[in-house]
DNA sequence: ATCCGATGTCAAT
DNA sequence: TTGACCTCGGATC
């Protein structure tokens, strides 16, 4: 589930749900029953996100910095039947559940993360991530330039400069897949051989595709005249739930020139892209 | 019933 | 480069 989109949505969730709102917490599987009390009863008065990283203020009490990692998923529940009618009682692995009486609960399960930080600590952590698609482009240091400062320096192939969160934050395996393949650009090429106006164009397709993930809460990649009805192939529902390109699609013919879509490991995740609308750069 | 992989990251080697 | 961690669901037996 967990790329920027997601964390994004979840942070806005949040806000439409529990700001401003006491809300009560808990944590039956355990690992965050001592920062749970201490929230407990008190205020949202903030609810953000910085790439993968999800930030909920309670305001004197401190921050409750969330990372969903691999397996980390959020479910969100509307206020159960009649008035003041209690939630169901959470599952034994729910990390943290937040709940209000109108704003319903949220579940936490399987996160990397979930602590209870100070405001240097949550600084800390923005001062080591890239800038973000989906921050304002106004937010402090939150410049396309930052990134290409990196990457134009580096040798290290564009695929992996894509998934390293202090270079850009947000993008996870689905978006870097796709988006590399939008620009038929070769996931191998060193990022000082990427010229400029294709990092500008990756970063701008990013921002829309990353606000289109927030907004439809899912990954969709495949432009109108690319769809499957479009090209006359039978429809495929993704696992994930979106139309992509390559991410996943080993089995199938690349959408535009029927190459079949290869794999191979790159910076611990399996990459996916097309040899034909992505040629490799010579040698 | 069991195995395996998954939209992630970090520390140890 | 590998192993550890967190949890669940789909494939396989």
């Amino acid at each position: 589930m967990p790329e920027g989109h997601t964390i994004h949505r979840l942070a806005a969730e949040h806000r439409a749900r529990f700001l401003d709102r006491p809300v009560r917490a808990s944590s039956p599987q355990g690992t965050f029953a001592a920062g749970a009390a201490l929230i407990d009863g008190r205020e949202l008065t903030a609810a953000e996100a910085h790439g993968k990283h999800l930030f909920l203020g309670f305001g004197p009490a401190g921050w409750v910095h969330v990372h969903l990692g691999l397996f980390g998923r959020y479910e969100l529940h509307e206020p159960s039947g009649g008035d003041g009618a209690p939630p169901p009682p959470p599952l034994p692995t729910v990390r943290l559940r937040l709940e209000h009486p109108r704003g319903g609960h949220a579940d936490l399960r399987g996160p990397t993360a979930c602590a209870l930080i100070t405001e240097p600590e949550k600084q800390a952590l923005h001062d080591r991530l890239g800038p973000d698609p989906l921050r304002p482009p106004d937010a402090p240091g939150n410049d396309p330039e930052r990134a290409w400062a990196r990457i134009s320096r580096s040798r290290t192939s564009i695929a992996a400069l894509l998934m390293d969160q202090k270079v850009i934050s947000g993008v996870g395996n689905v978006y870097r897949a796709e988006v590399l393949f939008r620009h038929g650009v070769d996931p191998y090429l060193p990022g000082k051989l990427l010229p400029r106006e294709t990092w500008l164009a990756i970063w701008s397709d990013l921002t829309a595709l990353m606000r289109e993930g927030v907004r439809l809460g899912r990954i969709d990649t495949v432009r109108p005249e690319h769809t499957p009805e479009a090209m006359g192939r039978p429809p495929r529902v993704d696992d994930h739930g979106g139309e992509v390109y390559v991410y996943r699609r080993t089995a199938h013919p690349c959408l535009i020139c029927t190459t079949p879509i290869r794999t191979a490991p790159l910076a611990t995740r399996n990459l996916f892209w097309c040899p034909t609308c992505q040629p490799p750069h010579p040698q």
